[in-house]
DNA sequence: TGCATTTGTGTAAGCGCTTTCAGCACGCAA
DNA sequence: TTGCGTGCTGAAAGCGCTTACACAAATGCA
């Protein structure tokens, strides 16, 4: 890769100016001139060097991404989303995850540094750099929090889709809940599940934390409170802590939905495969990284420069975890549901 | 992130150069003069760019990484071990996702022109562009895939692992054996094990293929599979596949491993947690991805010029699928796994 | 005190591109 | 013939840094 334009414009007998402009398609070149040039190019295999492309222009095409870990589906599938399309807009990806870093302060500041904006998970990045980062003029999108003064956010559905969830439970006729996997950042998707269900069902729900929203928490924490006087239904903070509360149910011996309801959220591939199929609400993640993708590269090409908060619509999700239905009655949209959630059997 | 150096300087009332001096600390610079330099960089919040200090310096001071796709824990295990060395190391991660996309070829020379070396999963690169980019003198390495000359290799052990597990299986007493997620590039791991399980068991094992390494193929295939004469054990690919088997498994009401064992490879989380609990082979993900970005960066540093073929040790963990042991015996090695992979009771 | 080192600083030459600007040659209408 | 585009090309000025080199000032030592 260390042949230069100049070596190029060398054989081909012409400037430099001339080469970059053959190559872009910039400006007025003769057809004799840019076959010379392109057979040039050929022979040397020249490639522009990406420094002095983006020197030169300005600009990296690159987008950065922020994400606490990359353990579980969710993650994953966002980036994938956003990778796509940053990739359909020329742009590569830089990463950084920033879980058991320390210094995170210094490396996301280093990262704004080689990219034109950056997508950042939740509260991945403490608020006073994001107030710094959005001074500097760096452009940034937000997935999964509150909306921010200054920069995009785009999150799914979580308040109505919560309730419309605790109303299908309460429905079943359970009157006492519990929510794993308690938000320990407020402003969160987290957050916002939890105060939509609390809404419905007051004090009849209680809250417990996991550690992460993993399905090993969710195990540990859930088999903790089965073991107490336990709740009728489990109403978990993601799919990956209700297959955990799942194990647990199974471990102690309990049956779901019998014994015992457990809900998810999110819908991951492995809610489907769960057994019993999990009841949970489908959020759109790829979505949400490809949307964030082109949010981000409206900030960057400058076709809009006011911030967006963006919220992507979800599905209750009915399966068998949350207690028996009538076979094949197709369950008609709760008056809750109106404007949220649209209510969803799965085959 | 516009202030330059020059800015900086003229504050400070001294030469880019000497800016430049007291902030990496090379060269000798005045206390006084140090001091000046740093208030103005602080009042000024200056952040050097890195194009600048790139194309100056010449190297980019990150990593590629190419992958088929982000599925499965797999790689997303393998790509946070990536991660982590190379920040550690000072080096960014720009990720390329090759799955559906067109011009994969162009994407990644794109991608070579952005990083001083890059990890390849696999056979996500096309042999032809692996020899043209070794020519340029990109730096590579690769994983989970054979030899290659002019590049490094990172992979965990198949061959030995694989007759391990056929030899376990068929201590069991098992005759009629299915191998399912067949490979569909041939020296990748996949077909390493099933090489290896084919050496132990000849004719009793089939190949059965499965359209991708997932829940959802594994469970398919294995449906159509144990509908018809079906075999006594299935060896899949890898874990995910395996669960896919179990829930067909379940779905055709067999009992596994009543009437079917099934293994998988890996050892990712859900293999713990699946019921029945999965024999597998686990292999260090993360240890493979930290070791490719060591790698890398010996290549890039140039300590090192001449490729290195890396095998990682895997253990066998041996579950309830594969069938009922003895409760609490402790199973021997057999003489087959010696310099293999270690046998693994789990509690 | 004189001379050889250090030490500290600035100048300027890159690094590999893009793009403005000026200039040249040509064709065509006046 | 003059004048005026028009099409094509090259020189050169950046883009924001690092660092070799030159040089002045300060220091060490006899």
């Amino acid at each position: 890769m260390d042949v230069t334009i100049y070596e190029v414009a060398k054989r081909a007998g012409v400037s430099i100016a001339t080469v970059s402009r053959a190559l872009r398609g910039t400006g007025p070149v003769a057809a004799k001139t840019r076959d010379k040039v392109l057979k040039a190019v050929e022979e040397l295999n020249f490639t522009p060097s990406r420094l002095g492309v983006s020197l030169a222009e300005g600009r990296h095409a690159a987008n950065g991404v922020v994400f606490p870990d990359l353990a579980g589906p969710y993650y994953t599938q966002v980036l994938l989303g956003y990778e796509e399309v940053a990739a359909e807009l020329g742009r590569s990806v830089v990463i950084l995850s920033t879980k058991g870093r320390t210094r995170v302060n210094d490396l996301i500041k280093d990262l704004a540094g080689r990219v034109d904006g950056m997508l950042i998970f939740g509260h991945a990045a403490p608020d006073p750099l994001v107030a710094e980062l959005v001074r500097l003029g760096v452009r940034l999108v937000f997935v999964s929090r509150d909306p921010l003064p200054g920069a995009d956010t785009i999150r799914s559905e979580n308040a109505a889709s919560a309730r419309a969830l605790a109303e299908h439970l309460a429905g079943h006729g359970y009157e006492r809940f519990a929510f794993l996997g308690a938000p320990l950042t407020s402003g969160d998707d987290v957050d916002e599940r939890w105060r939509g269900v609390r809404a419905v069902l007051g004090g009849a729900i209680e809250a417990v934390a996991t550690r992460e929203y993993t399905v090993d928490c969710g195990f540990d924490a859930a088999k903790k409170l089965l073991k107490g006087k336990r709740p009728e239904a489990i109403v978990c903070s993601d799919d990956e802590v209700a297959l955990g509360a799942l194990l647990a149910a199974e471990e102690l011996g309990l049956d779901v939905p019998g014994d015992l309801a457990v809900t998810g959220w999110d819908d991951i591939m492995a809610a489907r495969h769960a057994r019993p199929a999990l009841t949970t609400v489908r959020q759109p993640m790829r979505e949400l990284g490809a949307r964030a993708a082109r949010a981000l590269d409206e900030l960057i090409t400058g076709v809009r420069d006011t911030p967006r908060h963006l919220v992507l619509t979800t599905e209750l999700v009915v399966r068998s975890s949350c207690g028996a239905h009538p076979p094949s009655a197709e369950r008609p949209a709760s008056p809750a549901l109106s404007g949220g959630p649209r209510p969803l059997r799965d085959p």
